[in-house]
RNA sequence: GCCGGCAUAGCUCAGUGGUAGAGCAGCGGUUUUGUAAACCGUUGGUCGGGAGUUCAAAUCUCUCUGCCGGCACCA
């Protein structure tokens, strides 16, 4: 005699056990039409879902967060289903719920087809149109290792058989088609309406690159049609923030093929690249650290003393000179400025020492990780070493990190989330130095008050880290910052300072950058601001232009006032109509436009109009300036519209 | 590195074995113009590199390079 309790408190009561379906069917029809699964003491279940004794129900609907991750999995089915039909000799292997959709990996004889992906949609959709029942049954596992080894399906009998022998297996069929699954799942094919196939791409068995390549199908899935088009539009307008596509378009940088995975600045690219140094120089010089530059080639052996050959060969470029000598390029900053700390007699009194450098490094990136500025083979850091003694690892790592948020928020980046990441599995040092320097860094973590999750064996070769993921305007994580204990590679490289008992200790040595790569920085601001950098970064800030010749002179006047303002400013006195002039100056993304015709030269005024289509009227120069420069100062939190 | 796709004018792209095209940009001219595209004319290509098949290759084959989407990698 089960009694269900429902989410708004009443009860029903049943005679025998009863499904969930059932139960919705006896609260209304539309309800049952509705449901999509069943929440049962807050397990989601299948509506098929057979309720026993007392418990608490609620109907999984379309308004449940639950469903749409239910429908997504279902996609998977109904996409696996259609290959199988399709393609009878095709494998079955996982088929996961991703952010936004789905995919499901196949083990094939050939690759799939774009024109194979038209036909499996095509057959999805002919299957959530008739409709089918999804049925789940229980199996012994080892009587299902052998139900899917005769069906030929040798991927999922090998997923059955690592799960223990007492579990039993839920298998779920739709039509004459069966597979193995936890669900739950929609009831029948028939909920499945909004979904497209996106792409085909290889993807390794069990995710390993030792083993075979599966071809997995990606998709996506809505509650609905406008749902689902409301993605698509979302993806076209990510890629209009497609950095590639702004660099060129703003002329900012370019790449070519003689030099993978590294940048030709052009000319305002290289001034946004220069104002980023600019801005993090006046901000590291500010917070005591001091300025040093290292060499770009040094002697193998010193990289085989620091263990990077070693750990990081893999990943480093080497030259051979005419003299025989093996030199590698830097691909990290730090073998350098422990040289640098190494001249002279370094007293503890000298410490914390804080050596930055803007150090261009090199690392040879697999060819298919390349993408962009975001993945690049040579790059720039703001790369920093703080060499302290153990006692400050905790102060110094509080100011560290309330730099680093403070920096972040002048880039309008205010959601930053901190991830700790332990030792590696490659790494040098013993495991009681590591264990020291992990419980140092979250001891200074927990210190600074900083909330972080932890990211296991991801640590650097010689250290743990804490890394710093920032958030984009349109809610994308990119790792920037991160900031390293190392306990290992100042030992190694021999760097010493006298204590205050005159004796000789090694330092710690904190490894820090904000930005990351300046490069791969600069572009998720091109991406996080879709072109429209921030005034106090944008390459030309201000463009003059008239509305006939007549207003030149008095433009050029003007240009020569905001020029000797520090104003970064161009003049259009071009044979163009305005309108052509200020299309093209607000695809430049230009922040502000001054137009001049008669009547402002007459009044000695300028009209102002932003990049956005916002008229801000007329003002003189001077009020221009003035309030541009609370824009500047307050990078960009005060603008001059408001 | 692995799987797949792509590579034609500065950019975006047509061109499925038979004389390389369009729009925009550029350049020359006309136009003196009021807040997101004035008009006319015109230059521009070893069809990514190399090899092969063919009477004939942008087009078919092989190979190299690069890029794109994933996977692996991101020390």
């Amino acid at each position: 005699m089960p009694v269900v309790t429902l989410p708004d408190g009443s009860q029903r009561s049943f005679a025998q056990p009863v499904t969930v379906a059932e139960v919705a069917t006896s609260i209304g029809a539309g309800l049952a039409r509705a449901a999509i699964a069943g929440r049962v003491d807050d397990r989601l279940v299948d509506t098929s879902f057979v309720i026993e004794g007392d418990a608490r129900l609620a109907i999984v609907t379309e308004k449940d967060p639950a469903a749409l991750d239910i429908i997504r999995h279902s996609t998977a089915h109904l996409l696996a289903q259609a290959v199988q039909s399709l393609f009878p000799d095709a494998q079955v292997t996982i088929g996961p719920v991703i952010e936004d959709g789905f995919y499901y990996d196949f083990a094939y004889k050939r690759p799939f087809t774009t024109e194979d992906l038209a036909a499996i949609e095509a057959k999805m959709r002919e299957i959530a149109k008739a409709d089918l029942r999804v049925q789940r049954r229980l199996m012994p596992r080892d009587e299902a290792v052998q139900f899917f080894k005769n069906l030929g399906e040798h991927y999922k009998a090998e997923i059955i058989a690592a799960i223990p022998a007492n579990e039993p297996i839920s298998l779920y069929g739709q039509g004459d088609w069966v597979d193995l699954c936890r669900g739950p799942h929609v009831p029948s094919t028939g909920k499945l309406r909004a979904f497209k196939l996106m792409k085909v791409a290889g993807a390794y068995w069990r995710g390993d690159s030792r083993n075979e390549m599966l071809q997995r199908i990606y998709g996506t899935a809505w509650l609905n049609d406008k749902d689902l088009n409301d993605y698509l539009h979302r993806l076209e307008e990510a890629e209009k923030r497609d950095h590639r596509r702004i660099g060129r378009e703003l002329n900012l940088f370019h790449m070519q093929e003689e030099a993978p995975g590294a940048v030709f600045w052009h000319p305002k690219g290289w001034s946004v690249f220069q104002g980023l140094i600019a801005y993090m120089r006046e901000k590291q010089n500010a917070a005591g650290y001091q300025e040093v530059n290292a060499p770009e080639l040094m002697d193998a052996t010193l990289w085989q003393q620091s263990g990077h050959l070693e750990k990081f060969g893999e990943n480093m470029f080497t030259t051979r000179t005419p003299d025989e000598r093996l030199y590698a390029i830097k691909p990290m900053n730090c073998p350098g400025h422990v040289q640098i700390f190494k001249q002279g007699l370094r007293s503890y009194r000298e410490l914390p020492l804080r050596f930055g450098e803007f150090g261009k490094v090199h690392r040879y990136e697999p060819s298919g990780a390349l993408h962009g500025l975001m993945r690049v083979r040579a790059f720039t850091q703001d790369d920093a070493h703080i060499f302290v003694t153990e006692d400050m690892i905790t102060e110094e790592t509080v100011r560290g990190i309330r730099l680093l948020l403070d920096i972040y928020k002048d880039f309008g980046f205010d959601q930053v989330q901190v991830k700790f990441s332990d030792r590696p599995p490659k790494r040098v040092g013993e495991d009681a130095i590591w264990d020291k320097a992990e419980s140092a860094l979250i001891a200074a973590t927990q210190a600074a008050g900083v909330e972080y999750t932890l990211n296991k064996g991801e640590g650097a070769f010689y250290g743990p880290k804490l890394e710093f993921v920032l958030k984009d305007a349109i809610g994308r994580d990119w790792q920037c910052g991160t900031w390293q204990v190392d306990l290992n590679m100042p030992g190694r490289l021999g760097a010493h300072y006298v204590d205050e008992h005159s004796q000789k200790r090694t330092p710690v040595m904190l490894h820090r950058a904000i930005f990351g790569s300046l490069e791969r920085f600069f572009g998720i601001l091109l991406e996080h601001h879709a072109g429209k950098l921030p005034t106090w970064l944008a390459p030309v800030q201000v463009v003059l232009m008239g509305i006939t010749d007549r207003q030149n002179e008095y433009l050029i006047n003007v240009a020569e006032f905001l020029r000797n303002q520090g104003l970064r400013i161009e003049t259009d006195l071009r044979n163009e109509k305005v309108g052509f002039k200020i299309r093209e100056h607000t695809l430049q993304r230009v922040p502000y436009l001054l137009v001049a015709g008669d009547k402002e030269v007459a009044a000695n005024l300028l009209s102002v109009r932003t990049r956005s289509g916002k008229d801000l009227g007329t003002m003189s120069r001077e009020t221009f300036v003035e309030r541009l420069a609370i824009e500047l100062e307050s990078r960009g939190r005060r603008t001059l519209e408001d």
